[in-house]
DNA sequence: TCAAGCCGATTGTCTGACATTCTTGCAATC
DNA sequence: GATTGCAAGAATGTCAGACAATCGGCTTGA
């Protein structure tokens, strides 16, 4: 028997249904940055009790998905371009190394899912559903943060990614933004599909590199 | 006037306070790993009620340093070493990042600091206060990734290097793993004041992996 | 126009309650 | 003797309601 088979099956709690929610209205932008979040409002609106809600607010709080003042009550918070610049950095090193790692050690298996979200957001990427551009993107992150050996590597990148999910969201919406991306994440699957760590890593810090001056032209043309 | 500069004052709320009082718990080792967490008993422990309680674990378990099992109530995660080797490579890969950065860009002012942190430890290496030597160690690290550049990579590191506490303290018990310790820090610190970066990144990374395989001993050895 | 003060809205916190679920000990059965 | 089944007790998940402290905005007065 494998050693530690996590068979025990998690009931789906209040508090967790909620983070779940509200970290998927945050994403899909429901929430604007700097939104203040009125505890009352949002017990009627998930039909929930006052302490549940705060019980998932303080989750929310501690992936820094949302901030909390007291006394000012929980707001989604405006990221400043300069935190948002720390976050692709970060990002980079995290999933240059990911990348890298994956190349070496992918199972065929895997990686035909690697190819099958590849085509996901291809599919996305041709339509204007941007949600569904970055959606499909993160999946395909997700499967090669997954495959590169380290669980707390892809704990941290999905912490990062998360809280970038406003900046991608726009400038997936740049002209041709999502065109380029695909072309990008492509290289990063035929590297890792070679097997070449290095070609990987290249291309997957190219990815970042251009994901990050997108935002960057998105923040600065959209307010 | 500095753009972002807070000057709000944070009330210390009952939650943070709680906050605060549970992770230095689990950092001192009050709470063994493996142990539950009865909500009950904390509430009388710590004067306050259930709710505040339940908000406060919250928070620790988005943290990762307690796990809430839906029905089991909250317990301190006993960490494999699997997940803690995981650990142990993203802390590598963000502190010496951290510590090359730190070397182009510290202040005189921040480097006296760092210096002063350096004593502070030394003086711990040399009693047997495995708790002051991880602590003051911490204050260490603290200083290079505040002067790193990059909050988010301080963030970060910060939340990993907590959650291995329980590894950290057991190591420093180890025989004379105090004192190079204290010689591996010194380096880091003599690399950063020269500003040599790639010094800085070796010495780091030489640090991390030294504290890795003596983590890695006293685990093996103590059970 | 601007400052001071008041009032509603919101949050922080507590108490108490109850249904559900887990744990544990004991009895019954094979 | 080991395993199964059951029942009592303990702990958790969730809710309702309450009240003081604080914040933000509006009115009022100078």
């Amino acid at each position: 028997m494998p050693p530690d088979l996590n068979l025990r099956i998690s009931p789906r709690t209040v508090q967790r249904e909620t983070v779940d929610k509200l970290r998927l209205a945050i994403f899909s932008g429901l929430f604007q940055p700097g939104s203040r979040l009125v505890e009352s409002q949002l017990c009627t609106q998930l039909g929930i009790s006052r302490p549940s809600l705060r019980e998932a607010l303080r989750s929310l709080e501690a992936e820094h998905l949302i901030e909390i003042v007291p006394n000012r009550g929980p707001s989604v918070p405006a990221l400043s371009w300069e935190v948002a610049t720390a976050i692709y950095e970060v990002r980079e090193m995290l999933e240059v190394e990911a990348a890298g790692r994956c190349a070496l050690r992918i199972s065929p298996e895997q990686l035909r899912e690697l190819e099958k979200s590849l085509s996901a957001f291809e599919e996305a990427a041709s339509s204007n559903d941007s949600l569904a551009q970055v959606m499909t993107a993160a999946d395909f992150y997700s499967i090669i943060l997954a495959n590169c050996g380290n669980p707390i590597l892809e704990e941290v990148h999905r912490g990062l990614v998360a809280r970038i999910s406003f900046f991608r969201g726009r400038s997936m919406s740049l002209e041709g933004r999502a065109q380029s991306s695909l072309a990008e994440m492509r290289e990063i699957f035929e590297s890792i599909a070679a097997g070449d760590e290095k070609a990987a890593r290249k291309a997957s810090k190219q990815h970042v590199l251009k994901a990050k001056a997108a935002a960057k032209v998105s923040m600065d043309s959209g307010i």
